[in-house]
DNA sequence: CTTGGCGTGTCAAAAGCATAACAGAACACC
DNA sequence: GGTGTTCTGTTATGCTTTTGACACGCCAAG
């Protein structure tokens, strides 16, 4: 099982960096800009340029040594790796208010990730219809993952079910659950799983905040809100304290 | 700015686990555990013992060498270090269907973040109530900020506006920045941003989705979905194949 | 009182990751 | 045609994080 199968034994790092190198890369395409070398693109994202030339070494020669990246030609490259060179057929199981509101998030559709069915077991809110979507019975989601090809599954079901329904959703043929519910899910091999945990997010940002303001009562008697100076940003799912 | 200020120097991945450990713990204190090994806690998070009692270490002893740890001692504990040993008063900006969903998301409340406020800009959206609380226009942000020392506010408004929103919220006052919103900020120092990149996540799924397929596809020919067995979770916002 | 088992705190080894350094390819200019 | 510059692919170095190992404290049983 520590084969290595083409371009998969990848960092984990690295995999959450692609998506921001595509989305900066897509940026730059929709503005007409044709070349861009490792370092601009590095330093448009707050980081070094030897690890994103690193990260790109992974998949092999995106450029030749001596010329720079040709957007045109990275694009796609980078949607192949990521695997969504194709849209992969999506569906949403929970219709909470979490489940709308990522329902109605067109940048999914756009992204490569349309939606192709809304479930819920709430009969007050199947039929109700979100851009254009209905929602659905959960007993009609089997049917249409499988006849649909649905790959990935987001659950946005309350803690207590989502093992349960996380099951159902394996059983029919779901290769990926992205979970929003606060519960650990046991999933068979074959299946991946990526915890979106809100609580998580936040006393993580917490945490920093509690040090922040330690550190400004600790270190100067009286310090206030000035004139912004310096910049920090963030990637993916971590963050910095500026 | 490499000071060493008391437990504020502890690897990310540290601080990611933190809300773990304080969830577990709490779902043990519900149900009346009151000690608990480090194994035991570390196993049913899937993570090594060591590491456990390594993050911990950061924070000095929480037990005496000879005995496990004491659940009651250990949840407000973790909550000091978190810094939700008192609720941190938290606003949401932007009240689109995310923000709505947040809004809505009562876990918030119930960990430690009480919601002051809920703005925005769309007249039409002003004076919706949501869980009892209407939705105000923008312009009563900062004061509110400031009249409750609101910390953290939760970003949820368009990427095309959530520069300029942050700037106001840093303006009025607030340390730490929850970013819906696929935007880079850039704030002063002092003030912490965490990006919760929607996009980000789904694609990292997609792309172990990716791997997932092609493996099954070049090892087993016929490879077909059979019987649960091995198990993996995830914790924060990181994922795992299993 | 002694002994054995368990469990933490602590330290050391291993692995994973980020950064820096380098060699060589392409192009532009002279 | 040569030469200098720019840029990538690649390898090497250093650091952070994870994992493993161990010494000692505590408790229970004999």
């Amino acid at each position: 099982m520590r084969k290595k199968r083409k371009g998969c034994d990848v960092p984990e790092a690295t995999i959450h960096r692609l998506p921001l190198y595509l989305e900066k890369l897509k940026l730059l395409q929709a503005i007409g800009v044709e070349d861009v070398s490792s370092r601009q693109l590095a330093e448009s994202l707050d980081i070094k340029a030897s690890q994103l030339r690193h990260d790109f070494h992974y998949f092999g020669g995106f450029s030749r040594p001596g010329r720079p990246y040709q957007v045109d030609k990275l694009v796609p490259a980078l949607e192949r790796i990521i695997g969504i060179a194709d849209p992969v057929p999506t569906i949403i199981v929970g219709a909470g208010h979490l489940g709308q509101a990522l329902a109605n998030y067109q940048n999914l559709d756009l992204q490569g990730f349309p939606i192709h069915g809304i479930f819920d077991v709430n009969p007050r809110l199947i039929g109700l219809e979100i851009r254009g979507q209905p929602i659905r019975d959960m007993d009609e989601m089997a049917g249409i993952v499988r006849s649909e090809n649905v790959l990935i599954g987001i659950l946005t079901v309350p803690g207590s079910h989502a093992q349960e329904v996380a099951d159902q959703m394996v059983k029919a043929g779901i290769v990926g659950i992205f979970n929003f519910a606060p519960t650990d899910l046991k999933v068979p091999q074959g299946v991946a799983v990526r915890n979106e945990r809100l609580a998580v997010g936040i006393m993580a940002l917490s945490f920093k905040v509690k040090c922040i303001l330690e550190a400004q009562t600790q270190a100067s008697p009286a310090d206030e809100v000035g004139a912004p100076g310096k910049t920090a940003a963030e990637g993916d799912g971590h963050d910095q304290v500026s």
